[in-house]
DNA sequence: GCATGATGTGTGTATATACACGCAATTGCC
DNA sequence: GGCAATTGCGTGTATATACACACATCATGC
């Protein structure tokens, strides 16, 4: 029996997550947290569905991720001129600790890529955009 | 700013957990259920600690999700020599899906197989190894 | 035999994720 | 202008996942 692709992705994901996870913890958030605090500064001030489009993360997903940044007062929504629209944007907090995670995750990064080698790393990142 | 490794792999496993989720929508099952199923089918009878260690999965998550397959009717629990181990092994009903599963499982393997081509998939499976 | 430390479990809590629903606002068509 | 279809959202529900705790059982040293 051939391997499953998408339990070696999965597992995969488990421990490459738990490195990031592990290198954060001194700003208390885990990777995804991160990631999406990162994807809102790109695009702030933005709508939870734009978001979820961007990110290929389900809307209501997005709704209920981004509420735990706003809990943590890095993130604050609101409504734009389409009062339908939830849009939200970074707080000061936000974008201070996006810089002083900034160190923490690259930490991450060359560990996973040193873990594979420069060129296998650069091998995975192409075979993942092509799924 | 280089992409993170991390925020690819999790979005390439949920593209392509969706594909499997999809093809395995006949039984009813998801990929990680059909997995996990595939896993006890492997070792059974198998303790909830031993089942983690191999699939690398906390033990209480694999309680839980144990749990579900039982109140499925495709798994059933009970307890060893040491009073202390949890044991699950399948029940006929969960010899059964597996086989009816087998080809739809075949299906997304092979869909994503072809999304690749066949080296870049063997590499893929390389790489994830690694990791 | 018994106290102690080691081991195995389940539960509580929190986040990540998806899908189905129902509601509100906007847009389009007459 | 008004009604229907579209669009955007949050909530309910369910699973996957991890970590911290508390509890039960086993193994060991004496």
């Amino acid at each position: 029996m051939p391997r499953c692709y998408c339990a070696l992705l999965r597992k995969a994901t488990r421990r490459v997550t738990s490195v990031y996870d592990d290198a954060l913890q001194p700003i208390g958030l885990n990777l995804a947290q991160f990631s999406l605090l990162r994807h809102i500064a790109r695009d702030e001030p933005i709508s939870m569905t734009e978001l979820g489009r961007k990110i290929e993360l389900e809307r209501s997903t997005v709704s209920r991720n981004v509420k735990v940044l706003e809990g943590m007062g890095l993130a604050a929504t609101g409504s734009g001129k389409d009062q339908r629209e939830a849009i939200v944007e970074l707080t000061e907090n936000g974008h201070r600790i996006l810089v002083d995670g900034a160190p923490l995750w690259q930490a991450a990064q060359d560990k996973i890529e040193a873990r594979l080698g420069t060129d296998a790393s650069a091998q995975l990142e192409d075979l993942l955009l092509a799924l």
